[in-house]
Order: structure tokens, then sequence, then C-alpha cells
DNA sequence: AAAGAATATGAAAATTTATTCATATTCTTA
DNA sequence: TAAGAATATGAATAAATTTTCATATTCTTT
């Protein structure tokens, strides 16, 4: 077969494969998951989050530097505690199609 | 401050958690992701991939496969070559939130 | 049936990511 | 301001993933 034809991303495209795949990629992971479907019920600081997670301090620590630095998570402080919530809507949009396509 | 109140996602919960990270997984990844952004387009052979994502023949079947495992493409015979699609909507309908939420 | 084209695959190497451990930081309150 | 509570972080280790390389498989055509 001729394969002399080429198609190629624009720059454009590139880069929000870029994006988009950074974003499914620090989703794709059962712990950063688990806080954001905790988090869809509400703020909850880090301790919470571990005995939801049934994880360690550091590591969910890790995780939401990583949910933070992709502005999946913000948070606030409330007195000794820090509490994280979701940042915007859109997670709970994009997660709404996930579950549904999961649920099969 | 008290935290003896615990909370836990159910079974089925952490099912779906499994589930949903693993198709981010899938997803979270610039040439399984670009994969799925040129058959958006319609139909290709695994050359037509490599060229599209300038990327080796072993590389592009190895990620195929990980797509096919994961159920979002599907094959077909067309002489010679094997024949990639997507392997329905729902895929197109979460990659579409996904560049809405980029798109800032 | 042999040769060639297209794709797949196993195993090794390279790279990235997750996890732990020890410790630092930040705030609060006695 | 000292002590304690909550969280963050750097560095090391463990584990998982991606990429390559060599080769196998499958189909087509002569």
């Amino acid at each position: 077969m001729n394969h002399e034809f080429h198609f190629e991303p624009t720059a454009q495209h590139k880069e929000e494969i870029d994006k988009i795949a950074k974003l499914y990629k620090v989703l794709g992971e059962k712990n950063r998951l688990g806080i954001v479907y905790a988090l869809e019920k509400g703020k909850r600081c880090v301790h919470e989050l571990c005995c939801y997670l049934d994880a360690s301090q550091s590591l969910i620590s890790h995780q939401l530097k990583v949910l933070r630095e992709a502005k999946i998570v913000s948070t606030s402080r409330r007195g000794n505690e820090i509490v994280y919530s979701l940042a915007d809507e859109h997670i709970t949009k994009l997660l709404k199609i996930a579950k549904e396509h999961v649920a099969e």
C-alpha cells in the first residue's frame, strides 16, 4: 500500500494532547482519584483524607501536591488544618462522564 | 481536633474508582491519547498512526495493545493491514469535556 | 510454497512514578 | 516562647510504565 500521504497533528493539537494527557495522568491514580471522590462530598483536611483512603500522611501529602500543581484542588486554612477542596466544577463534570462510561 | 469520625468509600465506590483510574491512566499517555485523536478523524492503519505520531511501529503496536485491552479501540482487517478505530462514541464525549477543561 | 508486507510480541533497558522514612515547616495555644 | 498538632518536603527505595530491539506471526501475492 502507498503511504506517501503523511498527516500530523498541528502544533496546537500537540499542545492540547499534552495538556489532556497530563490531566488524565494525574487523575489516573487510585489515591489521587480517591481524594477527588472524597472532595466531591465537601472540603476535607489532610487527616480525613488519610483515613478515607487508609494511606499514610506523607503519601497523601505528596499526592495532594500533584493535585495542587494540576490545579485540581485548592486549599484554605482552618486553624491548624489545611482544608482541601475541588478547585472547580469542571472536575466533577469530567468524572460524571467517566462514571457513565465505566457503568456497564 | 477530634478525628474519631471515620469515613470510607463503599466497596462499589472503590471499584468505580479503580475502573476510572485505569481508564484515565490509559488515556493519560501522550502517544495513546494521540492515537485516539487520530482515530477521532477516522479509521487508520498502524503505519499511518506511526507517521502521525512520529513513533516506531513497535511502540505504537504496544500502545495499541493497551488501548485494545481497555476496549478503547477496535480493529478490523483490510487486506494486509489492521485498521483501528474508536470502539465507541463515549471516548469522544470524554475527550470533549477534557478539551473544554484545558481550553483556558 | 516462497517471498514480502504489515503488525504483534517477549524480553531487556531506560525512564517515570509511587511510596516510605526522616525531618522540616507552620500555625496554635498553653 | 515552648510545646504540640497538622501538614509538607527531600532523598532514598520500590514499583510500574515506556521504549527499544530482535524476532515471530499473519496475511497476500506471485
